[in-house]
DNA sequence: CGAACTTCTGAGCGGCCTCTGAGCGGGGTC
DNA sequence: GACCCCGCTCAGAGGCCGCTCAGAAGTTCG
């Protein structure tokens, strides 16, 4: 269909689409003007409409004009708390989807009640992969995405994701793999064929905040060569003084 | 059938319908913003087709034009008890069913009059499992829910749930469980396969007042698996960093 | 009124995860 | 062919996560 070759990533993938085939709309709602445009950069880059708000007043002008499929809403905000913003933006789209983002040692107290509806929080500092697909999630839940690919399964060659059920099986067989393990392969696999440089994945895999070295990039891309390779036909390759691939096997 | 594969819930399930294929219509009535804010979401989760009203006023005339199969209504009302209402709602559609939420210490005997009559009732501060739970159950008994699944039977595996006379076994035998071991159970087998974080747990099997800590959720789980793994290949499975899976034995 | 049960808190501990540092090997370059 | 730099891997420290035990408080039931 034209409208879905037009509306990609700039990763050349296909993007997540409303069901129309016009690109997903979001509203990202944080008083950091830091934070607000590296979330904004991250969601274009899946190919995305967004659009930013710095306060509760801002985001509620802001979502009447944009009717926005999702919002990511911190918690904190200068003028009023995330949870009023939340209920003043039911009334203006009912079945809006919502990503809050919140301090850590802030989690338990008024979080409750959230997920409860089907909406699901991320706690500061995160990764940008990470609130990707916790949006991606939601949407799809929520049946605001239209299913591109076969739902949440990621597939290269014979390695598989199940995102859900935090799944990988490489030719049938189960790999475990730790959180950071996980959320690195997941960044391959929604890039395959791709070579990916190590500052990339550090800003994308790494939460905004690490202030650690391009090593550990290293270091991880070895743990997951020992259980994803392990013994087989290895699909992590390197590519000197650029990067990693990920691709399947060369038949 | 068409209508069947476009009304799913937000968790993937497929939707207790109406005979006819359409979402199930409830209305809530609860003058707590945040309370009615939270069990409106968690019933959109189900797929189901939701309004909200603050008061008998309000809740006569969204009744009128919505025509609900069901309404969660609270007894104590700013306006009117919701008794009165009741009464008023039964004029507009005869057949509807009615879930009442109550204060632990109210009124029993007229509590006790009204389940005679079919309907039913939970005690505040409630779990949002138990109200879902008892809803579906309701509009089952009522004939006005399509028997999508087999019935209040849920199955994971050689794991089995009576919902209705309460029973669970593994392989052919009986494990005796405790309330909230029954909910976190039901839970985790409403969502088989799929990862559920110690929040949305807590969000769901917890009652909405509940302050405490993540802590609770582990313990349970613990509790679960001396009672229904105990000895077996294990079917609850840790998840570092995301949670709890429950999935059948050896896919 | 007591006994059994249920729920939750606190503390301790074991193990997994993450990251640092160091040494080594191999490719590329001069 | 020698040197240098990049990348790989091992070993270990430290911290955090999750599991379990024990007991206190509240509840139900006989």
């Amino acid at each position: 269909m034209l409208v879905d070759a037009m509306n990609t990533t700039r990763s050349g993938r296909p993007a997540l689409t409303r069901p129309d085939g016009t690109p997903l709309r979001v509203l990202v709602v944080d008083d950091d003007p830091d934070l607000a445009e590296v979330l904004t950069g991250a969601l274009r880059y899946e190919g995305w409409e967004v659009r930013a708000a710095g306060d509760g007043a801002a985001a509620l002008t802001v979502a009447r004009e944009l009717l926005p499929d999702a919002v990511i809403l911190d918690v904190m905000l200068p003028d009023t708390d995330g949870f009023a913003v939340l209920r003043s933006l039911h009334q203006v789209k009912p079945d809006v989807c919502v990503l809050f983002l919140t301090a850590r040692d802030a989690v338990e107290d008024r979080i409750a009640g959230i997920t409860a509806g089907g909406d699901d929080y991320v706690t500061k500092p995160f990764s940008l992969e990470e609130v990707v697909a916790r949006l991606r999630g939601l949407l799809r839940r929520a049946g605001m995405a239209r299913q591109q690919e076969d739902g949440p399964r990621l597939t290269v060659g014979d390695l598989t994701m199940d995102e859900e059920a935090r799944e990988v099986t490489r030719a049938g067989e189960l790999i475990e793999l730790s959180p950071t393990e996980f959320e690195l392969l997941r960044f391959l696999m929604r890039n395959p064929r791709r070579v990916l440089s190590k500052a990339q994945i550090l800003d994308r895999v790494w939460s905004y905040d690490f202030g650690g070295r391009a090593h550990v990039v290293e270091l991880y891309i070895s743990y997951l060569r020992k259980k994803v390779d392990a013994g087989r036909e290895p699909m992590i390759h390197t590519v000197r003084g650029a990067g990693y691939v990920l691709k399947p096997v060369a038949r």
